[in-house]
DNA sequence: GCCGAATTAATTGTACACAATCAAACCTTA
DNA sequence: TAAGGTTTGATTGTGTACAATTAATTCGGC
C-alpha cells in the first residue's frame, strides 16, 4: 500500500496553465485593452486615467501621494505627469513649504474630462459579465492579496 | 416617499477604490515583483519566464504559438526572443516548410534552467497566503474572465 | 546653528506592451 | 499560372514599469 498519490506530477507545477501569476498578468492586460476604446476617445492612456481618478476626487496631490495610492514610483510617474502637464490637464509645482515635494493640481481641461469619463465604469462593468456578488468577492480577495504582497 | 436610495452617489463610480480594473493592474505588478528575487537569480525577466514555461513543456514552438498562448504580439515577442537567443537559451530559425513562420527551439542552456526554476511555483504559492480552494476558485474565475475579454 | 541621516523627485538605462505599418511568403481561384 | 488576398514576423514609435543613482531639501540631535 501507501502508493504515492501524486495528484500532480512534480513538473506540472511549471506548466503555464497551472501558474497563479499568468491569469492575473493576462487579465490585467486584457482589461486595459478593453478600456482602450473609451480612453482613446478622451486622448488618454490607462495609467493616466488612474491619475485622473485620484485627481477628480482630491483636486490636488503630491507625486508621493499618487505613487503610494497607485503603487508606482517616480520613474514612472514623472514622465507620465509631464505628458499630462503638456496637455494642460494638470499643473506641477513645488510645495513652497517643502521644496522636495511636487504638487500636482487639476486644471480646468482636466476637470472637463470627468463628465466625459463618467459613463466608463458602468460600460466596463457590463463588459466583464460578472454578477455583483462575484465582483464584490473578487475585489475583496484582490485587495486582500495586495496587502499581503506589499 | 420614493426617495432615491442612491447606495452610491453617481460619481462614486469614478473613485479609484471602486474600480474593477485597478486591483488587477496592481496585483499583477506586485506579483511580478514578488517573482523578481527568484527570477533574478536565473537572470531572466517575468515575461521571459513565461516563455520558458511553454518551452520547457513543448521544446519547440512558433512565435505565433507563443503569442497565442501568452496573448502577446510580435512587437513584444520578437525583441524579447532575440535577447533570449543572445543568451543561448533558445534558437530562432525559419520553418523550412513555411518560411513565414519562425520556430523557437529550446537549447541546452535553456533546458538547464528548468531544474533551477522548479522550486519557484511552491515558493510563490506560500507567498500569496491563499488556501487551495481559494486559489482554485480564483483561477477558474480569472480564466473565465479571460475568455469573455478575448 | 551645524552635520549627518532621511525624504522626495528627477534622471538614466533596460525591458516590456502594443498600435500601426511593412514585407515576405503562402494560398486561392479563376 | 498569375493576381489578389491572407498569414506571419519584423519594424517603428510611443508610453509605461522599475531598478539604481543622483541631487536638492528637510529634519533631528547635539
Amino acid at each position: 500500500m501507501d502508493i504515492t498519490p501524486t495528484p500532480t506530477a512534480p513538473n506540472d507545477l511549471l506548466k503555464l496553465e497551472n501558474q497563479l501569476c499568468f491569469p492575473f498578468y493576462a487579465v490585467s492586460r486584457q482589461l486595459t485593452k478593453a478600456y482602450q476604446p473609451y480612453l482613446l476617445a478622451l486622448g488618454l492612456t490607462y495609467p493616466q486615467y488612474l491619475v485622473f481618478l485620484l485627481l477628480w476626487e482630491h483636486e490636488q496631490l503630491t507625486v508621493k501621494d499618487l505613487g503610494e495610492k497607485l503603487l508606482l514610483d517616480s520613474g514612472t510617474l514623472t514622465p507620465l505627469l509631464k505628458r499630462m502637464e503638456q496637455k494642460q490637464w494638470l499643473s506641477r509645482r513645488r510645495d513652497p513649504r517643502d521644496e522636495r515635494s511636487v504638487i500636482i493640481g487639476l486644471l480646468p481641461a482636466g476637470r472637463a474630462l470627468e463628465a466625459q469619463a463618467s459613463h466608463i465604469p458602468a460600460a466596463m462593468l457590463a463588459r466583464v459579465h460578472l454578477t455583483l456578488p462575484e465582483l464584490a468577492a473578487l475585489r475583496t480577495q484582490l485587495t486582500h492579496m495586495l496587502t499581503h504582497l506589499a
